[in-house]
DNA sequence: ACCACGTATTGACATTCATCGATATTGCGC
DNA sequence: GCGCAATATCGATGAATGTCAATACGTGGT
């Protein structure tokens, strides 16, 4: 990496060319555990999702889920579970059918999640 | 849809189970919109290089970024033009280094954007 | 002109993701 | 029990993504 160049050199600042050494103000693992969030966001379907779940204020049933939006009941069930597996929303299995609803306390954490990092940096 | 059935009975609900009939409150386009700004910032790197952008409020090179991530150069630089062509970040040549900075207005609008919809939501 | 350096791009590769048909599971009514 | 309806899971497939070595591009120094 650097030991068959011929041209050791002087290293000065550790950056090299423009200034300070760049101390990692979000470290990894934090700009990790936001990014997950925010790609969990990051799908129009799942979006969508949650707005019609807001919407309603109360549960609704993968059925309509499905009437209203442009993809089949696999793939469906497939962002419900990744929604719920974010913590996002909860489910509750009434009869044979499966009502979904918004979990405003976790979804309000990622806004404040959100929101932070958008003060830090902005 | 509705018209084969011998029996149009009361039950016109398109949903057919709990309710009412889901009017897409966020409309396709805006959510695949929205869905793509959100997944411009669900990446760690992306996150870290913005951060380090803002925390320097002036400009940064390359080099200094490549220094400061657990990532080589190209895909440094992958990453920039992906924030680049997001509008989130801007280049100016300066002699042969790039400094890079960030757009506040475009990162506001994308905040505006984003806290508007989880108003809509929560 | 040449060479060294900083950055961008290309190409290949591996990994993850989204979608859907087919199938399994579960609960309800008969 | 049997069959039907609603949902979940499986499996396959194609697309998108992230990463890096190699290479190209542009600039400055000698």
């Amino acid at each position: 990496m650097q030991s068959d160049g011929p041209i050791p050199r002087l290293e000065e600042t550790p950056g090299g060319c423009c200034g300070g050494g760049s101390a990692p103000g979000l470290p990894l693992e934090r700009a990790t555990d936001l990014s997950e969030s925010l790609q969990v966001l990051g799908h129009p379907i799942r979006l969508q999702i949650l707005d019609i779940l807001a919407r309603r204020g109360g549960e609704v049933c993968v059925c309509d889920l499905e009437a209203a939006l442009p993809v089949k009941q696999p793939t469906v069930s497939h962002h419900l579970r990744i929604l719920r597996e974010a913590g996002l929303v909860g489910a509750e299995r009434r009869g044979q059918w499966a009502h979904y609803y918004v979990c405003p306390d976790a979804l309000s954490a990622v806004e404040t999640e959100i929101r932070a990092w958008f003060q830090s940096v902005g």
